[in-house]
DNA sequence: ACCTGAACACCGTTCAAGT
DNA sequence: ACCTGAACACCGTTCAAGT
């Protein structure tokens, strides 16, 4: 017989059972994001995955939309820079259409991100990113911290549209039947411009509102 | 004695067991969300509410995402028509303002409609208003059409970022801590900002967002 | 301290069966 | 057609007990 002596084992056949760390719990969230998406990254099944128990997981991470966040901020850190070149609203855009076209590949983290905002290391990196190419492009500092907000927000926004509980097509379809459908009588305005609000792919949508709220944040002074 | 003879009545002492419909069910939800929040609106509740089993409620509506959205569509009929006076400008801030207000109530109610986007009949007014404002200001209607996605969006993300959880404010704390302690070296727009980064109550920043975003809008030209 | 089994108190949704 | 009991397949979080 080729087998080892009939020493009782774990019931598992695993290499090692790694120590349990904050860094192996989150690692763990991202594999399951990747492969599953974020409804799986529950953490009953982050306890199946490391072979425990939920209840050992709230010794690293305080609850779920905690763990969320740690999640984004760990994808935040693959976006990577910016290539140089162009004008400072050019860099910015592309920086901005960077971070969503990630959120973009997981609409329920960016769900998560609006409420559970992240404050993690890569998060701090993009907000610098962003107030020092508004700072090039001489928008009043003040402006520009608050304009960072509304900028991520944007982008953060968007994203989580697209995040279908399911519904998201017969959604949008709704949508479009009820604008369609508006009378001229009590919504004319709504009638005359059916088209326009619908036009338009969610990336000719996102730049322009990008566009529009760079225009904004320029002219627009903070209050005091 | 003053009780009714001893015949066996229903479980539950209720005047009559009202017919089910879709308009009982999203007054029920309704109630639910009032008395105890977005949270314990859920199918398996409202049916206990309704005195039936949950599967019930299949007939009448599709998923509990669509029974959300058709509750925030009943809630915006509750806001009211604006007064008039003052500028367009003025009026539609003051529409958008009403609109987040009844939204900052029920935050969870706002996130979920950045997923589940409402198309109901006070939705449609909301928007035509929103329109015909944009409209007297001259904005060309094309940027008025896209625009009012985007003021829409931020209304309802700022009070979507209010939805705690239960977390919100130690959250908050970490995003303070982490701006604060970002170092001079790395990242030295945000040491010199982290005061308006974090100044500012929530609505003043929602009032100036929305001032920006309409400065934008009435400046960006959509493409094509 | 760190870890865990077990429990508490729930969920959404489907389906076969009844009226 | 409308309605439903029961089941399937899950959740987050806490707590007392163990090491």
């Amino acid at each position: 017989m080729t087998g080892r002596p009939d020493t009782p084992r774990s019931r598992r056949e695993r290499p090692a059972k790694p120590a349990l760390t904050r860094e192996g719990i989150v690692a763990a969230a991202v594999a399951v994001l990747r492969a599953e998406g974020l409804r799986k990254v529950t953490m009953r099944r982050l306890a199946e995955e490391l072979d425990t128990g939920p209840a050992s997981l709230y010794v690293y991470v305080r609850n779920t939309a905690e763990l969320h966040a740690a999640v984004l901020d760990e994808l935040l850190g693959t976006v990577g820079p910016t290539p140089a070149g162009g004008s400072w609203r050019e860099r910015l855009e592309r920086v901005l259409t960077a971070y969503t076209a990630m959120l973009f590949d997981h609409p329920e983290l960016a769900r998560s991100a609006l409420t559970a905002r992240p404050s993690g290391p890569h998060y701090l990196n993009l907000i610098e990113n962003l107030l020092a190419l508004l700072d090039e492009g001489g928008v009043p500092p003040a402006q520009a911290a608050w304009g960072v907000d509304l900028l991520l927000q944007h982008a953060t926004a968007t994203a989580a549209e697209h995040a279908g509980d399911g519904a998201s097509k017969e959604d949008w379809d709704a949508v479009a039947a009820a604008l369609h459908a508006a009378s001229e009588r009590t919504h004319p305005h709504i009638a005359g411009l059916a088209g326009p609000l619908l036009s338009g792919t969610p990336q000719a949508r996102l730049t322009w509102g990008f566009q529009a709220l760079i225009s904004g944040i320029e002219r627009t002074a903070v209050p005091e």
